[in-house]
RNA sequence: GGGCCGUUAGCUCAGUCGGUAGAGCACCGGACUUUUAAUCCGUUGGUCGUAGGUUCGACUCCUACACGGCCCA
């Protein structure tokens, strides 16, 4: 692989090269091509890197130099040589032998500016993997964050499992899914938009540290942070309460920029934020008066008040929404975007938790947090609701909303609050979003970056795909 | 859903006041035994996103639509 001589024989001088003589075999695509009568240079690229080829016509069998000349840029070859440095330097193969692999019957884009197009780089990611080194890295970078995570999860005693994409009542989450036919049963499935709810049936069947890294579906729009399928972590944990999970999460981040970047400080869109220092906590309250200095307390905690406050700032309120739903809509237009050092938010309203524990002290909110960092969310956990009667009274205020004409309510899922009634340990559970968690770490200002496929509406068909013969033109 | 911007050769981009389209790279032919976006000479390459409209004449002006990007909800 080019990586691998480079690092091993690319600090080699040209004189211990030669006494070497070291044979070597190098297959990849074709990158550039220099041809200067009968000696050329050529660059080959594979997964590892680029290295050069020297291509001497009197090196080569007979004739087989005049067909080289004929292959294109972007052509898949390989070759056989010794390692030389070249007069300036440069670690090459002197080709003895040389095959075309496979032709390229398109050209490349073009060498020096690459693919400026974003259309191009998402439609065709292939030409940009093979363009562009910073792409590469990204997807590299992205399976590296997914495989620390795994290990540091493993590592912690936890079961790596799969449950269902497909499900016959999509909850876990407040969001619009999308829907499916079973012809055999004559039935409506609904992909995934979580797995929150068949995570915490394992809790019940004593799996009591499981985790699923795995895709959800959204029927929602798309934007720069919204893709209809992303991947989501959830992990559960028996016996552990919401802060256990807020050092854990602490932990993993820090650890993850660390081995990620080799650094905790990381840059964003041309800010930086400190991984290594603790991590800020405060309620939505507090972070609510934090950001608001003409707001107090009191009113925030008045319904009459707080929706008047609300009203102030453009928000659109709903008859049936009480403080709890008017204070996070409060929250999200004030302060998540200004939440830029990693900071875990909690004490989220009962009425926007609908599968989260209430306090002990204060029934009004929950024992769950959110992490924010650059103005954005990261990952939502919670100590979990246990007790199947509060569930099954909450999934009831769901249905209301839902019948009410909210898309993203949740359904009744008797099922699980079956499950539940068998006893669920007292248990806290998350979940983190792996693309904005990618994109942070790679510095990528849309979701379309870090992954490899995003969905794009198709192009509009060509009329003039199909020419043979179906309009007789006058001749 | 709203606003702004973009769509011209395979790729990256120019295109003046409305007068039937240009460059570089790639491709094709030629020269060249140490190049690095190699260089030099020559050639080829176009439904100007789509459909209408205005005009003697539209890449250019107008309208609608499609796709994409960014911002906002």
């Amino acid at each position: 692989m080019a990586g691998e001589l480079h690092a091993e024989y690319g600090e080699k001088s040209k004189e211990e090269l030669d006494e070497l003589r070291v044979r070597v075999c190098v297959a990849g695509r074709m990158m550039t091509r220099r041809v200067m009568g009968k000696l050329s240079f050529a660059h080959v690229q594979d997964m590892s890197g680029q290295i050069q080829f020297y291509v001497g016509r009197d090196n080569l069998p007979e004739g087989l130099y005049g067909n080289f000349k004929k292959w294109d840029i972007g052509d898949i070859i390989g070759g056989e040589g010794v390692l030389v440095k070249t007069d300036k330097g440069e670690l090459s193969v002197k080709l003895e032998s040389l095959r075309l692999l496979t032709k390229a019957l398109r050209p490349l884009p073009e060498k020096y500016h690459g693919i400026q197009d974003q259309e191009t780089r998402y439609r065709q990611r292939y030409l940009d993997l093979i363009m562009s080194d910073s792409a590469r890295s990204t997807f590299r970078t992205r399976s590296r964050i997914v495989h620390y995570i795994r290990d540091f999860l493993v590592a912690r005693g936890y079961l790596e499992v799969e449950t269902p994409m497909m499900q016959v009542i999509p909850g876990g989450a407040a969001a619009r899914p999308f829907t499916t036919y079973h012809n055999a049963l004559d039935m409506p499935l609904f992909l995934r938009i979580a797995p929150e709810l068949y995570l915490k049936r394992l809790v019940v069947g004593g799996f009591e540290k499981v985790f699923e890294i795995n895709r959800n579906f959204r029927n929602e729009g798309l934007s720069t942070r919204h893709n209809p399928e992303f991947t989501m972590l959830e992990f559960y944990q028996a016996y552990a309460v919401y802060t256990d999970l807020m050092d854990i999460t602490e932990e993993m981040l820090r650890g993850l920029a660390q081995d990620v970047l080799g650094t905790t400080l990381v840059q964003y869109q041309g800010d930086q934020y400190d991984f290594g220092k603790p991590f800020a906590r405060m309620t939505v309250k507090e972070s609510i008066l934090h950001f608001n200095a003409d707001i107090s307390a009191a009113q925030l905690e008045s319904p009459d008040s707080a929706r008047q406050i609300a009203q102030r700032l453009g928000i659109t309120l709903k008859d049936n929404w009480g403080l709890g739903k008017v204070q996070i809509e409060i929250f999200e237009k004030t302060v998540e975007h200004r939440l830029k050092d990693p900071t875990f938010i909690t004490a989220y309203p009962t009425e926007v938790s609908p599968l989260a524990r209430r306090n002990d002290l204060d029934h009004f909110v929950t024992d769950r947090f959110e992490f924010f960092v650059g103005g954005r969310e990261i990952a939502n956990g919670f100590s979990e609701l246990n007790d199947a009667e509060d569930q099954a009274e909450r999934f009831r205020q769901q249905v209301v909303d839902k019948d009410a004409g909210d898309e993203e309510a949740m359904f009744f899922d008797e099922d699980y609050i079956v499950a539940l009634e068998h006893g669920m340990p007292p248990t806290a559970g998350e979940g983190i979003g792996i693309d904005r968690l990618v994109m942070l770490l790679t510095d990528s200002a849309s979701i379309r970056d870090v992954l490899l496929f995003p969905h794009m509406r198709p192009v509009a068909e060509r009329q003039t795909e199909s020419k043979d013969g179906d309009i007789a033109e006058p001749g």
